[in-house]
DNA sequence: CCTCCACCGGAACGTGAGGAGT
DNA sequence: ACTCCTCACGTTCCGGTGGAGG
């Protein structure tokens, strides 16, 4: 089957939820049953959630060094001699088949045909509405036998959970209706996320505790939102690697001149600079132009195709954050505090 | 209406560091 | 000792393209 939702809206509490008691039952009755949850994101390759799956069953795999074909028959084996009935969680798979094709998923649908004694069951979870449009119709047809579709918690379904959590971890009277209100409001306004709601009232509960103060207040919270966002994006942007930094502080220098956008080719001219301040070789610029996609992709940048007529075609270019975390975040770090005032040569041609 | 710019983005391939099986 | 894997991160190559300006 596969589940769909955005994040925070219970996908994978209830699949947990719902398979715990599964596994009790079958426990119950004495039916031989696995589940193996996987996290596709996070395991990030087809061999290691392949591994994943052999590690449920015992069986034992080298964590590299393998032919995926190899891990493959192993868990293939290892479900067959078991005569289990095998439950697959797929967390976030639209991750794995954006990137790595759904080559893996068809080899798992098509499992049971090849099993004398195992079965396997498919749970696939994705963020990704549009998800199916990845899959092979194949792949689609025994999959999309089943689907349940988790849509976003409004303000007082979030409330409400807010609320059952609030009773066990504040005291009395220590939380305020609007308050939580407001946590709730916040987090309905951004896809109904409720563990960003249940975020957003526990660094508001800190925050009052900090200070002393015996109860917690819409103050609070908005601090507290602003704490969580400026948190979030401060540790993205310290654990860039170096490349993707330069090309953000040369978004960040260009901000500097009087242009309101930058293209490709300027970004490239004044990370070439900043290399050769730093000592580094530049990459190429196709790889540059990876790289100013993916800082796209997580919100650093905002970057969109143009086209610019004879002046061709291109990427506009803005900061996707604003300019005085940059600065902080470089300002600790030894390596980038001087770029900052940098001033790149090409800034003669710019006014 | 056509041309042609300045890149876009897919695909194939390379490298060097993990390791495995025989 | 040898051949064969994966995998992250790059490079090289190249066909593709929206629309301002001739």
């Amino acid at each position: 089957m596969f589940i769909y939702g955005k994040t925070g809206t219970g996908k994978t509490a209830v699949t947990k939820y719902v398979l715990n008691k599964l596994s009790s039952k079958a426990h119950e009755l004495g039916a031989l049953i696995e589940i193996c949850y996987v996290n596709c994101r996070l395991a990030g390759t087809e061999y290691r959630v392949l591994s994943s799956l052999c590690d449920a069953l015992d069986v034992k795999v080298p964590f590299t060094g393998l032919a995926v074909g190899e891990v493959f028959d192993r868990f293939k084996d290892g479900l067959d001699q078991q005569r289990k009935i095998f439950i697959v969680v797929l967390d976030e798979i639209d991750a794995l088949i954006k990137v790595r094709g759904d080559k893996l998923l068809y080899e798992l649908t098509r499992i049971n045909e090849t099993l004398r004694h195992g079965r396997t069951s498919i749970i696939g979870i994705s963020n990704d509405l549009r998800f199916k449009e990845f899959l092979d119709p194949r792949v689609l047809s025994s999959l999309s036998e089943e689907e349940i579709v988790f849509r976003p918690y409004d303000a007082a379904e979030l409330q409400d959970i807010l609320w059952r959590r609030a009773q066990l971890a504040f005291s009395d009277g220590a939380l305020h209706d609007s308050a939580v209100a407001l946590c709730a409001a916040l987090a309905a306004a951004e896809h109904g996320d409720a563990r960003r709601a249940l975020d957003l009232l526990r660094v508001a509960g800190e925050l009052a505790e900090r200070e002393g103060t015996a109860f917690v207040s819409e103050n609070h919270v908005r601090e507290a939102e602003k704490r969580v966002e400026h948190d979030r994006i401060f540790e993205v942007l310290e654990n860039l690697p170096v490349h993707s930094k330069l090309v953000l502080c040369s978004v960040y220098l260009l901000g500097k001149t009087k242009l309101s956008y930058t293209i490709t080719g300027d970004i490239y001219g004044i990370y070439c600079e900043l290399c050769d301040q730093t000592g580094l070789s530049p990459l190429t610029q196709r790889r540059v132009s990876g790289l100013i996609s993916e800082l796209d992709m997580i919100g650093l940048l905002n970057a969109r195709v143009v086209s610019m007529g004879r002046h061709g075609r291109t990427k506009k270019i803005r900061l996707g954050i604003g300019r005085s975390l940059v600065r902080n975040v470089f300002t600790n770090n030894d390596r980038f505090r001087e770029l900052l005032g940098y001033v790149p040569n090409c800034f003669a041609g710019f006014h």
